[in-house]
DNA sequence: CAAACAACCTTTTTT
DNA sequence: AGGTTGTTTG
């Protein structure tokens, strides 16, 4: 058995509640810095060192990496391997039990997960059939937005009805269409043994619900559960919640609700302030002191905060009494604002702070363009988090969905983006093949399925034999990829001009499979949780870069000193969330959780001029959440 | 019915 | 600046 871990030294009062409370519901509403982590990863100690067995134990947290982090604290602190704890997202934790328990739901456990790409995809080519002859063009909305418009039905419970009354009035007129759209949508993922993220969810709370033996089985089993960020979960993800606490009702969540960034994905703040309703006897302990930032930041941060109009009022206090005012600039433009940073990144290297100690933060991925240009002209290296998407560029998916098609052979839009990559193929004769192959197992059969052209027969018969040789040849996963790949070269070489970098990427797919020893289980990782790009996975650890990061991949993490660029009216808020009332205050949110990762500096950067396409230069004026912020708390810099 | 070209428009955020 | 959508041509 492990040495005892001195809890008490580790832990301040109201951690120590909440890592030591016996049995029953906590709520453990943590503002940032507070020690959010820490209390978890102790929590999962404490359990532990009193004889729970950790296979009982269940962490769910917002992303994979977070659980294994805290898993991997957890284990070093009482020096006890924990891999039997059942860690991850909701998403991958209804994955694992569907697996187990989809027959209960007359469901197939073979399953494929769509991910958005895919999910948009399946849209478009319903939409485009619904009314033959004709797209309905002008107005109708686009297949991402009405991908978004289903997947807010689905995660917040209510009808396509209601989600367009709240949010996208304008397209009111279109109700049946879109209905029919849903329905379509949903025949199309029954027969091709599809899943997208809200089905997930979906069934693994119909299952909870309906099956009496899934529902005691999985909450025996798991007989303690642990929440993160439980302010960004949804309705659905808290029914399931107490589903499966149902035996017990050890749950622990812990979240911030002036944290709440993702009502875009159906998560609703009001959900952490519901949570003693659902759990009746919570008990409720708040984390107010704060161990990351400096009184001045924190100073500024409370001032963000405290005009919102979340719910559990709190205001952050710390021992930190000493450190530098945050600092504002408002250079004249882009390309000022790019300089300032790389300056500024400069001096503090010369200071002696690690690059990895800094980064650069901003509300859309596109807004560091500039910026990325600048860094590179000075040789700084960077890596950057959010905004593009390694896993949804083009030459990715094109291999992909080879494998797909391996991996499942009724897959028929991989099928159709498989034959729309040879050359004299169309969508109608993508269409008309992939629907035979779709239906068949066999693929030796479908040889003489084209008979007309030589030529395109010539590519047909390559491709069957390359899929079909791939499938059943032994090796790793690996090996087929690269199998795929030298298959796909040529097609790739033909097309972009800048096809050796794509190349090195489809190398870097074929290494990102090497962990894993089933394809349908790469394949659904994949759709769960995408790497973030291809620069990121050789990052690992020692490589000393400065951090790009999207305010909302920056979530949960710290940093030494912190940038924020385009903190201006049009940037943050999003112009998109003008005019409605809860957006806006997500944006105000987006501003506090950014804010206060900085630990020892804090930098402002906002532009007096934006280049608009259409108007030229414009002026933008300064974000309204600084310009309400009291004057003394920002020392306001020339540039 | 597919390819080549042109206009366009988009652009939050992510499991 | 990129992909997407629409139009024309072969």
């Amino acid at each position: 058995m492990s040495q005892k871990v001195d809890f008490r030294k580790h832990l301040n009062q109201k951690q120590l509640e909440a890592v030591s409370r016996s049995d029953g519901p906590v709520l453990v509403v943590a503002g940032a810095g507070s020690g959010k982590t820490r209390t978890i990863v102790y929590r999962v100690a404490w359990l532990v060192q009193q004889g729970v067995d950790p296979s009982s134990i269940l962490l769910m947290t917002f992303t994979r990496k977070a659980a294994q982090e805290m898993l991997s604290r957890a284990s070093q602190l009482i020096e006890t391997e924990l891999f039997d704890v059942a860690g991850g997202t909701f998403h991958s934790t209804a994955n694992l039990a569907l697996r187990r328990y989809a027959h209960y739901l007359g469901i197939q456990s073979s399953y494929s997960i769509m991910d958005q790409s895919d999910i948009v995809d399946a849209i478009e080519f319903i939409r485009k059939n619904i009314v033959p002859g004709g797209n309905q063009g002008k107005g109708f909305p686009r297949p991402r937005t009405i991908a978004e418009i289903l997947s807010r039905a689905a995660g917040t419970d209510t009808g396509i009805e209601q989600v367009l009354k709240e949010r996208h009035p304008h397209f009111l007129e279109f109700i049946p269409q879109i209905e029919q759209i849903r329905e379509m949508f949903m025949d199309h993922k029954r027969t091709n043994h599809l899943m997208d993220y809200d089905d997930l969810l979906l069934n693994f709370k119909i299952l909870l619900e309906t099956s009496e033996i899934a529902r005691s089985e999985l909450s025996l089993r798991w007989k303690y559960i642990l929440v993160d960020e439980y302010q960004d979960t949804n309705t659905l993800q808290a029914k399931i919640i107490r589903r499966l606490a149902c035996e017990h009702d050890n749950v622990m969540a812990v979240g911030d609700d002036s944290q709440s960034i993702y009502s875009f994905r159906g998560a609703d703040f009001r959900n952490i302030m519901e949570f003693p309703t659902l759990f009746p006897g919570t008990q409720v302990i708040r984390l107010e002191q704060n161990y990351r930032s400096t009184a001045p930041i924190l100073h500024l941060t409370n001032s963000i905060i405290a005009r919102a109009t979340t719910g559990y009022p709190k205001r952050l206090f710390t021992e930190k009494k000493t450190g530098q005012l945050p600092m504002a600039f408002r250079p004249w433009g882009e390309r000022e604002q790019s300089q300032i940073v790389t300056r500024l990144v400069q001096d503090s290297l010369r200071q002696g702070i690690g690059l990895s100690e800094m980064a650069v933060l901003f509300r859309a991925g596109f807004h560091s363009f500039d910026l990325e240009a600048e860094l590179t002209r000075n040789g700084i290296p960077f890596t950057k988090y959010g905004g593009f998407k390694f896993m949804e560029s083009q030459h990715i998916k094109d291999v992909l969905a080879h494998l797909r098609v391996m991996n499942n052979h009724r897959d028929r839009l991989s099928w159709m983006r498989i034959l729309a990559i040879l050359p004299g193929v169309g969508l109608k004769t993508a269409s008309k093949l992939a629907h035979t192959l779709s239906e068949t197992h066999d693929l030796t059969q479908c040889k003489d399925l084209v008979t007309h052209s030589k030529k395109f027969k010539t590519h047909f018969d390559h491709l069957l034999n390359t899929i079909w040789n791939t499938k059943i040849m032994a090796g790793t996963i690996a090996k087929k990829v690269e199998e795929i790949n030298s298959y796909y070269y040529p097609f790739l070489q033909e097309r972009y001009d800048n096809y050796p970098k794509r190349m090195r990427d489809l190398d870097q797919l074929a290494n990102l499979t090497v962990p894993y020893k089933s394809l349908t289980r790469f394949l659904n990782e994949m759709a769960l949780e995408p790497p973030d790009d291809s620069a990121s996975s050789e990052r690992r650890s020692q490589d000393d870069k400065l951090v790009l990061s999207t305010i909302h991949s920056a979530k949960g993490l710290e940093w030494h000193t912190v940038c924020l660029i385009w903190v201006t009216e049009g940037r943050i808020p999003s112009p998109q969330a003008e005019g409605m009332d809860d957006d806006l205050e997500e944006e105000r949110r987006l501003l506090y959780v950014a804010t206060t990762r900085a630990r020892e500096r804090l930098i402002i950067i906002a532009p007096r001029i934006s280049f608009d396409r259409r108007y030229g230069s414009v002026e933008i004026p300064l974000s309204r959440f600084i310009e309400d912020v009291p004057h003394g708390c920002i020392r306001w810099c020339n540039t």
